[in-house]
DNA sequence: AAAGCGTGGAA
DNA sequence: TTTCCAAGCTT
């Protein structure tokens, strides 16, 4: 959809974007769209949107030069180890994202000659890639006209436009409005400026509207509210589960399991644990019948939809293997287990405890 | 279609 | 400290 919006938005927008774009490892200089061997190529592209999943760019930056130094192509991760490729996404969370990303691969060596697909609607097809994704990758690899709507385009919209419908429900209108701003040539820049314009200068606090290029047609500023907008349905609050995590070592190593394919922290390397629920479990679900020392400290964590605070119990054990998958883990290797940060930061305080194997 | 799914930066 | 929420996807 072409309009006349477009230009009050898109050309002061994207002179800014050329001035003051970030140099990041993914993106290629503003212009041009990234040829297919180029190092922002589509390959980088992809990795690095759906590693910035809900998920900030200076997070994201340390991890992606690991994994493009490890597989730096589609061939190479599609025949990568499984395990391997949990572990080095361990600590940056939604471990769904890294399971998708694997068969992702493996579906565009397989199913599209190990080329990524250039259009949306193919891209929709691939694991991990929902309507963002998509829609960014077309854009930003492939030079494409895509209406790109991520959170930062959701709040720079809702300002602009001052939008008093809130979210959720106001995301069609607000897609239908940037549909309407998005510029035919050049889009993926478009979208790139709108979001590093949403992350450093629209922000949800204490908007920079001085610095702002779009200042001048954004209905929120013009009312002095800008930090007003999106407006937003109430939240709900996290519940507290609680739980109990279990330190069971047998001379060096700590028995380590794996986590289901499936759910919270699917996949992933973990200490093991008994269920996580309203009430304390005590020593339900743990490994062995062993003598459980309770440690004084519990280990606290936030999830997105709840609060963890888990008991931990420590014991050693000198008999058979435990039942079950699981490993022998060396203490002294444990960061190199690919621990998620639950798991990672429990395991230090069982080692400062030092009563078992640490 | 509402809920499940991690972690850490920033204020 | 708490609270918000970040380049969302899946079921």
């Amino acid at each position: 959809m072409s309009n006349k919006v477009s230009p009050q938005i898109a050309a002061p927008l994207l002179a800014w974007y050329d001035a003051e774009a970030r140099v990041l490892p993914w993106r290629a200089p503003p212009g041009s769209p990234a040829p297919a061997n180029d190092p922002a190529g589509p390959y980088r592209v992809w990795l690095s949107e759906v590693m910035l999943q809900q998920t900030q760019v200076a997070t994201v930056i340390p991890y992606f030069e690991r994994w493009t130094a490890r597989w730096p192509d589609f061939a190479s991760l599609a025949a990568a180890d499984d395990a391997e490729v949990m572990s080095m996404w361990a600590g940056l969370g939604y471990y769904a994202r890294a399971r998708n990303l694997l068969k992702g691969a493996r579906a565009v060596v397989a199913e599209h000659g190990g080329r990524l697909p250039d259009t949306e609607a193919a891209l929709l097809t691939i694991p991990g890639i929902g309507a963002y994704t998509a829609a960014a990758i077309a854009a930003i690899a492939f030079g494409r006209r895509a209406v790109v709507v991520d959170g930062n385009v959701e709040r720079v919209v809702a300002r602009l436009l001052a939008i008093e419908t809130p979210m959720p429900a106001v995301k069609p209108a607000i897609r239908a409005a940037t549909d309407s701003i998005t510029p035919d040539v050049r889009a993926g820049d478009f979208a790139q400026a709108m979001m590093d314009l949403g992350s450093r200068i629209c922000t949800p606090r204490n908007p920079k509207c001085l610095l702002c290029p779009i200042a001048g047609p954004c209905a929120a500023r013009m009312e002095g509210a800008p930090e007003r907008y999106p407006v937003k349905a109430a939240k709900k609050v996290r519940p507290v589960r609680r739980g109990t995590m279990f330190w069971l070592t047998h001379e060096d190593r700590v028995w380590l399991v794996r986590r289901p394919e499936k759910g919270l922290l699917g996949g992933m390397r973990a200490l093991p644990t008994g269920p996580w629920q309203d009430t304390p479990p005590a020593l339900t679900g743990a490994p062995v019948a062993a003598d459980w020392r309770v440690l004084p400290a519990t280990a606290t964590h936030g999830f997105t939809h709840f609060e963890l605070v888990c008991a931990l119990a420590a014991a050693r054990w000198d008999g058979h293997t435990p039942p079950g998958e699981g490993e022998w883990w060396p203490i002294a290797d444990i960061e190199s287990a690919g621990l998620p940060t639950v798991f990672a930061r429990a395991a230090k305080l069982f080692r400062e405890d030092g009563g078992c194997g640490g």
